[in-house]
DNA sequence: AATATATCAATAATAATATATCAAAAATAA
DNA sequence: TTATTTTTGATATATTATTATTGATATATT
């Protein structure tokens, strides 16, 4: 049984993963808690706090090795095995997603699209079919499905959900812009922008609010 | 003294004003933090603490006004003023943006969309028109920008937004895969998927559920 | 080889966040 | 009207997260 890692330590993990992957660009061999936390700009203390959730990867004395420690965090993220995702809504952003070449390369392979508009059928972006919404059951079926994107309209998201799950999917990437109810065994990741841009406009006006003003 | 708002309670805002908005919908004309929170599955107290945050809108023995509330917290969010915001980078991702109705919606009105590449100048977008790079330090100098959203290649965005903040841009949406570096008067927003796909993944083999979006 | 320095992992201390409690105000019922 | 119930906003308590400290162990220096 693993031990619970909170999700604000999840958050981090993969901003650590980038920074590390640069610093193996830039032939960085070892590094400490200390140096990363001046490049990061977070605390020493909690750079190693937030790496012994998940083992022992240091070295007293010496430090990190920065390409053994990136490949464990690559391993708490799940980047060493291949996830297939299949795209549910053709519209903008179901082809952003289908073109955007960074997931592929850590492992996020895309199998297949899925739209309503059955024009659509047949038709490929970046090489990955699209097929009619009838041809889920289907499809899921003979292959497996690691991860579905939902991108459809939120009036219509809850339904492909039950559907999805009642497939066997366990994991949804929802862009839909409301909260999906699912079984406890699923894993829901939201990316909602309305939100996210609604965040921005809140940080915005009250950036002023210093202190000794009020 | 006004004390800064935590940016835990900033991240639930959204939601919140999604939720009452659903309810405004409904024809429901009070509410409970009681009733709210078994609807969201939080707690009383945290609705409540959250909410005191920016002002008294609840009422002894009667609970919340769901319209008045509603509108508050849009206040909150900066949803009562519009916002000017352009769009750089007009790949699959600055499309999905520039053609989603909800954000008009709520008051972020997209002005304007800047690409490298010139054969899609004078070109629209769902009547927004893009324009080259050169024309950007024009634009903005003749029209309000309020936001930005950067939906650029990761290894020319710090440049850009260093370009945008120079120009007097105060408030960046994040879409490119990195950390961009600028004043602290400047508010950054990020959304990363490749990030949150991470998350999603990390989750998946540790099982639980959660919202996203820093 | 001996000593000094670096640095982690574990633990303790502090700070932040979330939850529970309660007095007072307002609504409702008697 | 008066009593009872509801429900907030404020405050107290509990929980969680972050930061600092410490002891152990590796590396570097003399």
């Amino acid at each position: 049984m693993k031990k619970d890692v909170s999700q604000v330590v999840v958050r981090r993990m993969p901003r650590y993963y980038r920074y590390l992957g640069q610093l193996l660009e830039d032939n960085v061999e070892r590094i400490s808690s200390e140096r990363l936390s001046e490049i990061m700009n977070v605390t020493a203390s909690q750079i190693r706090q937030d790496f012994n959730n998940f083992g022992c990867f240091g070295q007293q004395g010496y430090g990190y090795n920065v390409k053994f420690l990136r490949d464990e965090i690559g391993k708490v993220l799940g980047l060493d095995k291949t996830h297939n995702m299949i795209i549910i809504g053709s519209g903008n952003l179901g082809r952003a997603l289908a073109s955007h070449g960074a997931f592929h390369k850590q492992g996020f392979i895309v199998t297949a699209m899925f739209d309503i508009d059955k024009k659509l059928s047949g038709t490929k972006i970046n090489d990955i079919e699209i097929r009619s919404m009838d041809e889920l059951e289907g499809f899921i079926k003979k292959n497996r499905v690691d991860i579905a994107a939902i991108t459809v309209p939120a009036e219509v998201a809850q339904e492909l959900a039950d559907r999805l799950v009642s497939l066997g999917v366990k994991a949804l990437w929802n862009f839909a812009q409301l909260d999906l109810e699912v079984d406890s065994d699923v894993i829901v990741q939201n990316v909602l922008l309305s939100d996210s841009l609604m965040r921005l406009s809140l940080n915005m006006t009250r950036k002023r609010v210093l202190d000794d003003n009020d």
